[in-house]
DNA sequence: TTCGTTACCGGGAACGATTGCGTAAAAAAA
DNA sequence: TTTTTTTACGCAATCGTTCCCGGTAACGAA
């Protein structure tokens, strides 16, 4: 079923007119004379025309949409940094178009190369989990394409990048639960290679040597698609569990696996905070609610969305190419609830 | 900064051939010999030639992009949707652009218009919660605009529709807290000219009878935002508090309603199920985690962005104007838990 | 030698909109 | 009246790609 729209080529018609006049009546230029230019106006009105923005992409080479690659939109995270990234850009008369990972490389290559064949104008991303080939990005990155990472970002990459203090955020929750009096204490991970797991662990190991505990590396587990699947949590918490030194505490570092360590205990029957303290990086809204309301490590991402946009446009809309690039960071909040009461 | 992209000019002017043959050559035309074409693609990969989908939609009058317009990303539900969507769009070479209206009829118009301004092929949307005036998509689809609606749809429009039995999840929601022993049972909905409002009432309503229990207006009360402004469900419950006679269960007729409804009771030591027993429509994956666990009806969400998106597709893909509109009807599940445990 | 094929390739219009430039006619200045 | 200026519009190029027409070699057949 074709839909055909109207041009500006049907209201040059119908009015006797050439097209550039048409197009300079719409666009209240000087040099139409006022009848013609209201003789448009209310023909264009009357038949409801609107300009073709296909049609004006080829022609500005300039979209005026910004392409967003998260890995899921059902996570609350990115679904608040989505609201962000809009807030600013809509401000700006950018559309936004988002697409999702659901963390797999392939699947964000294809994202990557469908926004990048000039829908767009600029891109922001978030990693995969499962990404660590990054030429996709870098050949963009290196003809000039304007990118700004967020969240999860890379070294190797020369750009604007925006995220929380990671290692700050990891190092805060786990100098709780030792402060809260626990000795064993478990860290589960997203993927080795990420720089969130890099950074989040940098703090958990940081906060256990400031007490005098002995990193343990049989404690910390890493799930490749960041609990993702709940059978990648499963299978990381029985073998942490079938260890003889068992944990008394778990730090959770992203929301899919704070979530499922909790779906997980519930199912075996281990109550937390009395056998287990939980603590977690996450930005769900229903902390408070759950059973035992949750203690997290939750990040500003409203704010990271509106930082990273503002400065993507700002690569976007600079005259000249940007060779000075910075990385901002943000400050993660400590939220303590029951899941890491004190211990007795 | 421009960031200035490789087009078949430069392969022909590099080559020495024409736009056309170059073009041809890509293609893998029998017009072209074996070493033209050779050439071209060797000299096409050496310097990352990519087709301009601005071109070519201008040419085709084709996107192969398909529009979403939902409320709220964040809300599990329409996630599940957008992923249902994504997985028969992708499968079928369609690019999935992503919008939200945050239930504002302003933004809903705004959305739509950049959509529907020729960016897409066709539209996929379950409307605002403020949208009355339909008027925007009347247009569109008097003009032959491929239109599916979901969740929330709208008589006035003929056009392929998928929905669950919004009824039926009333209606068993209802029943299953009268025969738990509520005599009182309150119902909070969305804005009350949405069609989910309508139809879920109705279900509720339809039980009471049933069940010869008087139904009671006062009990009723409608969130013109479903619940995604806290205020709004407090105002809500407030009232309904306020009455002499006060209701020992709810049923929450939305996602944001319910959780809502257990933040009010949570803030006020308001006990759930001792004091109210609370179901709600909801289809967010934690509800078993809550305090207490969430009786609720949910929606095969994810089966129902499928369903819309092979209807929308086949609406795009007719050579003739589709005349014959079907509205598919998808079946709600119920889940009991402690929420609405038995009244001793 | 000449005609007909076949194989290859180029020219140019088209998609919808903008815009620099050219130019009639009308108005103003000389 | 003549010249200049202003007004108000049209022509055509442009963006990147496709595709309909052609066109021109080379080669075999008559």
């Amino acid at each position: 079923m074709k839909y055909e729209a109207v041009t500006i080529k049907d209201i040059a018609k119908e009015l006797g007119l050439s097209t550039s006049t048409v197009s300079r009546a719409l666009r209240d230029s000087y040099e139409i004379s006022p009848e013609t230019k209201k003789m448009v106006l209310e023909y264009a009105e009357k038949i409801n025309y609107r300009p073709n923005p296909i049609a004006l992409s080829l022609k500005e080479k300039r979209t005026r949409s910004i392409g967003i690659v998260v890995a899921e939109i059902a996570n609350s995270f990115f679904s608040q940094i989505i609201n962000g990234i809009e807030s600013i850009a809509y401000d700006k008369g950018y559309n936004v178009i988002i697409t999702q990972s659901h963390e797999s490389f392939e699947r964000e290559l294809i994202n990557v190369q469908y926004l990048a064949s000039r829908s767009i104008d600029g891109l922001l991303i978030s990693l995969a989990s499962e990404t660590r080939d990054l030429s996709h990005l870098k050949h963009l990155h290196e003809r000039g394409y304007p990118i700004v990472f967020f969240d999860r970002i890379v070294d190797e990459i020369d750009t604007h990048k925006v995220i929380v203090d990671n290692k700050k955020g990891g190092y805060d929750a786990t100098k709780h639960l030792i402060e809260s009096g626990y000795k064993h204490i478990a860290a589960l991970a997203n993927a080795e290679y990420l720089s969130i797991t890099r950074d989040r662990l940098g703090g958990y190991q940081a906060a256990l040597e400031d007490h005098k505990i002995k990193y343990d590396e049989s404690l910390v587990k890493f799930c490749l698609h960041g609990g993702l699947v709940y059978d990648e949590v499963e299978q990381a918490l029985d073998s942490l569990f079938k260890q003889k030194k068992k944990p008394d505490a778990i730090f959770a570092a992203a929301d899919k696996l704070t979530t499922n360590c909790l779906r997980y205990f519930k199912a075996r029957g281990i109550r937390v905070p009395q056998d287990i303290a939980v603590i977690g990086f996450s930005n769900i809204d229903l902390t408070e609610l759950l059973s035992p309301s949750l203690s997290v490590v939750r990040q500003p991402a409203f704010e990271m969305g509106q930082v990273a946009t503002e400065l993507l446009l700002n690569l976007i809309e600079s005259k000249r190419p940007v060779k000075d690039f910075e990385t901002k960071m943000l400050q993660p909040d400590l939220f303590i609830r029951e899941s890491t009461s004190r211990k007795k």
